[in-house]
DNA sequence: TGTTAGCACTCGTTTTAAAAGAGTGCTAAC
DNA sequence: GTTAGCACTCTTTTAAAACGAGTGCTAACA
């Protein structure tokens, strides 16, 4: 058996009502639903056609169907028809520039959920290149010493480094300096240990101060850490009950969204593909507990190469074209927006 | 009609019964359940009493009784029992001592939470003198100049400020020199206007730049800003029907503990009395969304005045005395950890 | 050979009625 | 002042019936 153009036509008609409806779709529907002026007989064996062919399911006997995993994927694969959204109230929000980068991711996550009525995530933009800008180590106080890290981007880092003798301001300047002249521009990987020998040695007595000090540049130039995430309307999963029924599942697809732990599995590990926009159907994407949730997520990028990702989270049933379409222009705003002004 | 030590007992008891089950409870209940050996009927005319009186509702003609806000505030006010709850877990936690503060408040609040099973929050703690200890500022590179502030506790805020024309490290010395002579030990209050005018007489040409770092170091001292919250555990609100019934509601809540805004308003406001301890009851609290919910907070102190807040949110039938007394060991671990290690 | 009308059958949902049960208030007696 | 007893109220539970959406199959049709 195969995929023939009127099945194609009946399968999206069945998945497009059951996208609206939230309801198994029977045959009598779709033979009304389409123009292909077929009686709700005809219909019916051509969705046990389909139904072998394992793109629709029965969740009962005598109950319509209701497409499975593999015919979302169909439909979304080949049947989609994602039109650019108009999402001015968005764009407002991005033009008002908040001067604090928090604010407007805030800002757009908390928007998008509410447009979209899902549960959103937004990670704020990182480089991926982790160059050193340079390092400045102060005095706070006989006991206290700061060491601010600026990388590449203009990140910066704090740490306060507990000292066990006072260092005075002209052996500061000697450390900023040997400091500065031999790491900055170094990424972690260039930073040897043969190197941090040298830089102990050249310490002399405040070589511990200079472990402390690595220590805090290795801290502030992994990536990892600070992968910051924003979330919005984790309860809008109260509004499918397909979520919700089951209050276990319920309660941890919130908890995730609340505690913004493990989410970074939904964004990252889809690098590969150079699709900017990207959608887990059910199991299809690894995090536990969204098995019976579609993921879809878009990269951005800022200018400087600083990239980060949106992302969605609904029912499977979620409504595909419309979030998709969503994200394109979302992307390409916060694109156009940075390339302008800054 | 007044309250004697008979209808006190019984009340006491309509609560402790309500608090375990949920449900109304009935004479005949009590009557078995106190050592007074008092019919069910005479039972009832107490209840009777109570009811006029305020204490207890009838959700309808022929249910038993709930407290009312009045009730639980009697309750909470002259007859709870709060003891000393073991809180071994997150002592081991507070033990580990993550280097990073955040770190352990995540940890402490999400044991909160799953030992509570109510839904918990966690103010990073902050100091209240909000002085100013030095200012240092560094260059990035011919555009950009690095803000660094730090302030009393040795906490750190940086800013990136935009210079229109180069400034050499002589220059830049000079005024680092300047911003700390003068600025130096300051409170927000004492920075006064004519300070800031001479700062910028004597900066030259270079004026620009200091209204800008002025801005920085407003920006930092403003206590408002950072108060970090923490929070975990909002799926608990799903297991009280008398929470989760009206999704709408429930929603809301869940939405103010992901988005941790509003929050603040459960938590300022107690400074007045010096109970560190504090029960909300109901309406008792001001945040909108939480009529029916009750509060406990409960204030914290670190080394050198550094104060934070913890902060149970539940229905008004949450075990009070186990939330209390959890609050109030815990509140004494935290004290007791940083008063000794630090 | 593909399409369709017709019909028996399945199974979840809704409706309806009845019964059960929990609890009260009141009265009258102890 | 306390309590047994009882009628009454209202919600909850249970059971049964009716409904209805939808299917699969058969047989007839074009």
């Amino acid at each position: 058996m195969e995929m023939d153009e009127r099945k194609a036509t009946i399968l999206q008609a069945i998945i497009r009502n059951y996208l609206e409806t939230g309801e198994p779709v029977g045959s009598r529907t779709i033979s009304k639903y389409t123009d292909l002026n077929l009686s709700s007989a005809t219909i019916r064996n051509e969705m046990a056609d389909l139904e072998e062919m394992g793109y629709i399911l029965q969740p009962h006997t005598s109950a319509g169907r209701i497409p499975s995993d593999k015919g979302y994927r169909f439909y979304v694969d080949t049947m989609m028809e994602a039109k650019d959204r108009e999402i001015s109230e968005m764009k407002k929000v991005l033009m008002e520039r908040q001067d604090k980068l928090e604010d407007m991711l805030k800002g757009v996550v908390k928007l998008l959920a509410k447009d979209t009525q899902y549960a959103s995530l937004i990670t704020a933009p990182s480089a991926n290149r982790n160059k050193l800008k340079f390092i400045q180590l102060s005095r706070i106080d006989d006991e206290h010493l700061l060491t601010v890290v600026v990388k590449e981007g203009n990140v910066i880092k704090n740490k306060v480094v507990d000292v066990t003798e006072p260092i005075n301001e002209e052996t500061l300047l000697k450390l900023n300096l040997m400091l500065n002249t031999q790491l900055s521009g170094m990424t972690m990987d260039e930073i040897s240990l043969s190197m941090i020998t040298g830089l102990k040695a050249q310490a002399g007595s405040h070589s511990g101060v200079i472990s402390e000090v690595i220590d805090a540049v290795a801290e502030a130039i992994s990536a990892e850490e600070d992968l910051k995430v924003y979330t919005s309307g984790a309860n809008n999963i109260l509004k499918y009950p397909e979520l919700s029924d089951n209050s276990e599942k319920a309660g941890h697809l919130i908890n995730t969204f609340e505690e913004r732990e493990g989410l970074e599995e939904l964004i990252i590990g889809g690098e590969d593909g150079d699709e900017a926009i990207k959608v887990y159907i059910g199991s299809e994407n690894k995090v536990s507990g969204m098995e019976d949730c579609s993921v879809v997520t878009a990269t951005y990028e800022l200018e400087g190469g600083m990239k980060g990702t949106i992302g969605i989270v609904g029912p499977k049933r979620m409504d595909y074209d419309k979030v998709v379409g969503t994200l394109k222009s979302l992307r390409s705003g916060l694109d156009d927006l940075y390339k302008k002004d800054n």
